[in-house]
RNA sequence: CGGGCUGUGGCGCAGUUUGGCAGCGCACCUGCUUUGGGAGCAGGGGGUCGCCGGUUCAAAUCCGGCCAGCCCGACCA
């Protein structure tokens, strides 16, 4: 591996791709559409996990596992949902060597097997809240696929949740975009909009779609995680039903909420420069790699490798995930190329000239060359790298928000949005009337989207961008991925 | 599904016009020398040239058919 990369401003889209496979995140399966996620890029995913995991956990939920195949009938269950998702189902019509009677859906999700399941299980306001998260697979027959971003098979998680009332439903929908804004901003370094999608946006089947997000380095925007209020939709179509407090039969109130591997390719596109990778130290597979360096003398050699191991199981034990790379077969020049492409936060040089010193070297990823270069002594070398770890967990998010804020417009008129969205992209802040056929027809004239309406509003939202009547809220513009 | 392009070691390609020993770069293996920003030299392994048929003394190359993939337009975490 390890050669060099289409430059990112030269096409955004091939550097994405090359990088993703020069980092070993993935590679392009033998079938159409599918990837595989490698060792390397499983490590972050799996990060991530941990860190959502956690946040589900604490806030109460449990994890549970569905079956992967769904009776055809049952997607036909709710009107809206079958509409939604019919074009990009996968079917299995043969098992055993026997045509099916009813052909069984791959899930694109799994609404309704679990609600199917929550009929059974919920009959009384005391078995509720529901509150179950599940970790799987999905599958969607997409047309144009990505890396990441778009792939017929992607991994996720669903939550499904089921309430007495609607401001408890309503409350847990905000609660789970809370938790997937924290993740985008304080582990993956990511600055988010927080908002509601418009009715053509949000998800079939939901009362309420809300969305968070991101900008990418090419100014495009990308939806990061979605949580929905589904009201009493499901339940109503699945006939979930459960005596209350004051012994009526009443449906529950719904949400459901994701995210998923989606959010690797988010931290390729927000963070990536034209060396690869650049990994916040939060949820990066490896935060340090240490290199030694030494020439062929055997002696040094041995002392250098042995010092480069005490310095990795120092950093170990303060609680750093840091590596060492004493590969003999590959140059130090090599490995620095490497692992930047592979975006490790800090790399720790260590040859005879530092021991002489009893010092370092530490590069920083986010810092180009010479630049992000220091010595640092030898003593105490755990903590200092854990300082720096903070320095550029926190540098890559306030970069990541400087871009995002450089990048949100607020055009005052349709014509200027529309020279924007033409020469550079980025958030339009814009006051919109509220009706389909204005957003359809921005849609359609500049290929850019209402991402979210952001909770934040201004006072006044002014006049819609597109009809110039009466705005009813500021909405936010963007191409997407 | 409509339009454009491509199928040759693992990857990227040349060779096809004008038929004549299947080649190059990278990667891989072995050895020696190297190692502070993608090391050098020497040796080596690996290909039914997408598939089927035809023409010919001879086909990666010419002819016919088929298949697969990529890019661009209608769906989407």
């Amino acid at each position: 591996m390890a050669e060099k990369v289409t430059p990112r401003s030269e096409d955004f889209s091939r550097w994405y791709t090359d990088v993703v496979q020069r980092a070993e995140l993935a590679d392009y399966s033998p079938v159409r559409g599918s990837m595989v996620i490698r060792p390397y890029g499983y490590g972050l995913w799996e990060n991530l996990q941990a860190a959502l995991d956690g946040m589900f956990k604490d806030t109460g939920h449990q994890n549970a596992y569905f079956p992967l195949f769904i009776p055809h009938s049952f997607m036909q269950r709710e009107a809206e949902h079958v509409e939604g998702f019919s074009p990009e189902l996968a079917l299995v019509t043969h098992g055993g060597g026997k045509e099916l009677e009813e052909p069984l859906v791959v899930r694109p999700t799994s609404e309704t097997i679990i609600n199917a399941m929550y009929a059974k299980w919920i009959k009384s306001y005391r078995d509720l809240p529901v509150l179950i998260n599940q970790w799987a697979n999905v599958v969607r027959w997409e047309m144009r696929t990505r890396l990441f971003l778009r792939t017929t098979e992607f991994l996720w998680q669903e939550g499904h949740t089921a309430h007495e009332t609607e401001e408890e439903a309503q409350q847990e929908t905000r609660q789970m975009l809370d938790i997937y804004a924290r993740l985008a901003e304080e582990w993956a370094a990511t600055p988010v909009i927080r908002g509601r999608k418009s009715e053509a946006e949000k998800f079939a089947g939901a009362v309420d779609t809300y969305a968070i997000e991101a900008l990418m380095g090419d100014r495009k925007a990308l939806q990061a995680g979605t949580s929905h209020y589904l009201g009493q939709n499901f339940a109503k179509a699945f006939e979930i039903q459960f005596l209350d407090r004051n012994n009526e039969l009443r449906h529950p109130y719904q949400t459901s909420w994701g995210a998923s591997t989606r959010l690797v390719g988010m931290i390729v596109m927000a963070h990536g420069d034209d060396q690869g990778l650049i990994l916040p130290p939060r949820i990066a597979p490896h935060e340090v790699v240490v290199v030694p360096i030494a020439r062929s003398d055997a002696d040094e050699r041995h002392s250098v490798v042995a010092a480069a191991d005490r310095v990795r199981n120092e950093m170990v034990d303060t609680g750093v995930r840091a590596i060492l790379d004493d590969r003999a077969e590959v140059t130090p020049g090599f490995k620095f190329n490497e692992w930047e492409m592979k975006g490790v936060p800090v790399r720790v040089e260590l040859g005879p000239r530092d021991l002489a010193g009893d010092q370092a070297v530490l590069a920083r990823r986010d810092q180009p060359g010479r630049e992000g270069k220091q010595a640092a002594p030898l003593a105490g070398l755990g903590e200092t790298v854990r300082r720096v770890l903070d320095e550029v967990q926190n540098a890559l998010f306030r970069r990541a928000l400087a871009f995002q804020e450089e990048n949100s417009h607020r055009p005052g008129s349709y014509g200027e949005m529309k020279e924007i969205l033409a020469d550079t992209g980025g958030f339009q802040y814009a006051g919109w009337c509220g009706s389909a056929a204005c957003e359809q027809a921005v849609k359609d004239d500049t290929q850019a989207t209402i991402r979210v309406i952001p909770f934040d509003q201004p006072d006044d939202p002014g006049v819609c961008i597109a009809c110039g009547e009466k705005a009813a809220d500021e909405v936010v513009f963007a191409k997407a991925y």
